[in-house]
DNA sequence: GACGGTGTGTGCGGCAGCGCACCGCAAGAC
DNA sequence: GTCTTGCGGTGCGCTGCCGCACACACCGTC
């Protein structure tokens, strides 16, 4: 039903990765924006920034992963954002806004792209097709905000647990990665335990393997029936809304043009 | 701990009701996004745009309440965000997109400055002030959604009821209004019987009062006290991100002005 | 090759919210 | 007045997750 994307699927081993918003700019704007830097390594655990504090870059990830999360009074954290390479870190600052809400936690080591905060800004002055995509973007993260506050109410751990492995797994790039059931319960907001239960139940049924921290997605399309339909939604919307509904807007469809062949280079 | 925000107090009768982003706005800005147009009025019910449908305009609440509703698989909607004068329906074309996500779903009956999507499109190309007003916004409404997120997973139905009519009391600058349990079931994605049960509980603590749809707050100050602290978080946040950090950034400070101004007028 | 730390599995009582069902009462329609 | 419809209140058994506690298995280290 939903049309696989290319740019975030499983395993392209020799590819080179390349970052989905980057891809959407023009090569002028993309050259001023990252001027001569080069990528940074985002390590497991990093937190890019604590809720409340002042960000002082964006980053455009390549193969790492960062998590989104929330804290509410005395209570464990809970995601509410994934960023990977179909995206970016940072989005208030895309919004005029220094101030970040939520902690920014680097939840799968890999490269990033990072821009000043400074250059951003002169940047989304200069560059209407740069604000352009960058808050399409900031509209695909409102859905996603969304989508994570409905799924979090209504369904049950157990799929929960399966869209967020598939949706770790397209952004690090492999079928395999590590994560331990306590980081997990933190992702998900319920116990360690919890966790435990889902991902024993997902193992019975032979969609997934792990050992001390080391999972491994071993029937993914198994692992797709089984997960919650937030996953191909999400997937969905964020097409629908990067590239534009196609009419009334130019700038919209050449940016669907670009973006198909971006995600065409990255197959 | 958090000062009033006199703009969405309970009760201004004989005030004019102003919308809180229009106020920001340079005079020039709001004359060439309003027209000659008149507030037009919106009743109960009534539907401003369905998810996944294009957005035709975008309105400006001054007594009127719009919820945001997304809705997932069979469930019945959860609310996810609440606009009244303070803030707008239509945040996407804001963002350059054209495609409603949530369901937009008038709450409470009111006025509204309702603006064509491109009238908008063209003022936001035009001024940069009001960009910067409208993105703001924007990143206001993303922390609202997370911050639901997490109250939605952690907080018990009886707080967020709580919060609920509060947020609403605001929004509808009167401590009294007509809302029935079978809508608010819909509006905190839980039974009636559980916001019976919720409902009631409050009105023993001598809190509320209600008949057959007529909900009054008998004790604000208490219902605070029973409320979870997302009602203060949201509405501190509202105040720091629209004013900006007040260093680094003269167009903030700027906004943080008028943004007194406009309230000391409306209070 | 004993040890300690880390990661995983299980058991138990408790509770918030669910689905279902039924009842009573108020307000408006005729 | 009678009838219908809408709104609110209660009961019952069930489930998914909670907090707490304990057991065990693997792995690197000394």
């Amino acid at each position: 039903m939903i049309k696989k994307i290319p740019a975030v699927s499983p395993i392209r081993r020799g590819a080179p990765i390349r970052n989905g918003l980057l891809a959407r700019l023009s090569p002028d704007d993309r050259r001023r924006l990252l001027g001569d830097d080069q990528p940074v390594e985002l390590a497991f655990g990093d937190v890019l920034c604590e809720p409340g504090k002042r960000l002082h870059h964006v980053y455009f990830p390549l193969d790492s992963i960062i998590s989104l999360v929330t804290s509410i009074d005395g209570h464990a954290g809970l995601e509410v954002g994934l960023v990977g390479n179909e995206g970016m870190y940072g989005v208030p600052l895309a919004l005029g806004v220094d101030l970040s809400p939520l902690k920014g936690l680097v939840q799968g080591s890999g490269m990033a792209w990072r821009v000043d905060a400074w250059r951003l800004k002169r940047e989304l002055h200069r560059s209407a097709s740069l604000r352009n995509i960058l808050h399409r973007y900031a509209e695909v993260l409102m859905i996603q905000l969304s989508m994570e506050a409905a799924c979090t109410r209504f369904h049950v751990v157990e799929t929960r647990l399966a869209r967020w492995l598939l949706m770790t797994a397209d952004r690090a790039h492999a079928d395999d990665f590590h994560i331990t059931h306590e980081f997990l319960s933190y992702m998900l907001g319920v116990r360690r335990v919890g966790v435990t239960r889902a991902a024993t139940a997902l193992r019975r049924r032979k969609l997934i393997r792990y050992h001390r921290g080391n999972i491994s997605i071993i029937d993914r399309a198994g692992l797709e029936a089984a997960s919650c339909t937030c996953y191909a939604t999400a997937k969905q919307e964020y097409q629908i809304t990067m590239n534009g509904s196609g009419r009334r807007n130019g700038a919209a469809s050449r940016g669907a043009v670009r973006a198909q062949s971006f995600e065409k280079r990255a197959a």
